[in-house]
DNA sequence: CCAATGTATTCGGATAGGCGAATAGATGCA
DNA sequence: TGCATCTATTCGCCTATCCGAATACATTGG
């Protein structure tokens, strides 16, 4: 009997769950949700440094999280998938439902 | 108007995604799927150092995404909501839509 | 109490990821 | 071409995370 080894798909699994797991890039992606924005736009909205928000962005375009169109000189950004929202939306409730738990059980 | 903060739920939320962040991590929640398990047994399974196993346990329980009961010696862990497998199945699906995509723009 | 078994933690070193600041690259237009 | 605008990248620093190895802690049974 084989030992398991870690698959290559685990590895993508994880990580596109690394992508999520940073604050700012789930920020940017419920403010994708619905309508495509440009960079700025997104940093003016958020509050970020164009930067940073520039940065987060390539994160979430090698993952496929994000996809890009040139419109002059701006670089549209779309979300590549909407179920990404319904992922972390059900991870939200999973979360409010744990942390119910916790309060019920120290009620 | 306010700049927008990075609010507490997004940190939760962050945090939460982190946990999945690593492919071990998502081993071990996928080989707790269905049925409970013991430290040992999974560091078994998924060939694995005892510790390593028991350090990532410590990770998903903060999160409160694994839950525990000890029993005599030994601590069953078991997941802490099954939707948590689903989500998991979800960007899977969404992970390997993308790479389809990919593959026929370069066909 | 002591030994055996199962689990959790600590330590040190290596690696990866985040940020601000500065700068480089790309595009459109006069 | 030259300039303004928008986007991407680089640099240095700091922090967080991972791992193996060793060790501490907890529980059971003799």
């Amino acid at each position: 009997m084989e030992i398991p080894q870690i698959e290559e798909l685990e590895l993508l699994h994880a990580n596109i769950c690394q992508a999520l797991g940073d604050p700012k890039r789930i920020q940017i992606l419920y403010a994708l949700h619905g309508e495509p924005r440009y960079v700025s736009a997104l940093a003016d909205d958020l509050g970020m440094p164009q930067p940073t928000v520039s940065r987060h962005l390539q994160v979430l375009r090698q993952r496929s999280l994000v996809l890009t169109e040139r419109d002059g000189q701006t670089v549209v950004y779309s979300l590549a998938d909407p179920r990404i929202i319904e992922v972390l939306s059900v991870m939200r409730q999973i979360m409010r439902d744990a942390l119910d738990r916790q309060t019920n059980v120290l009620a």
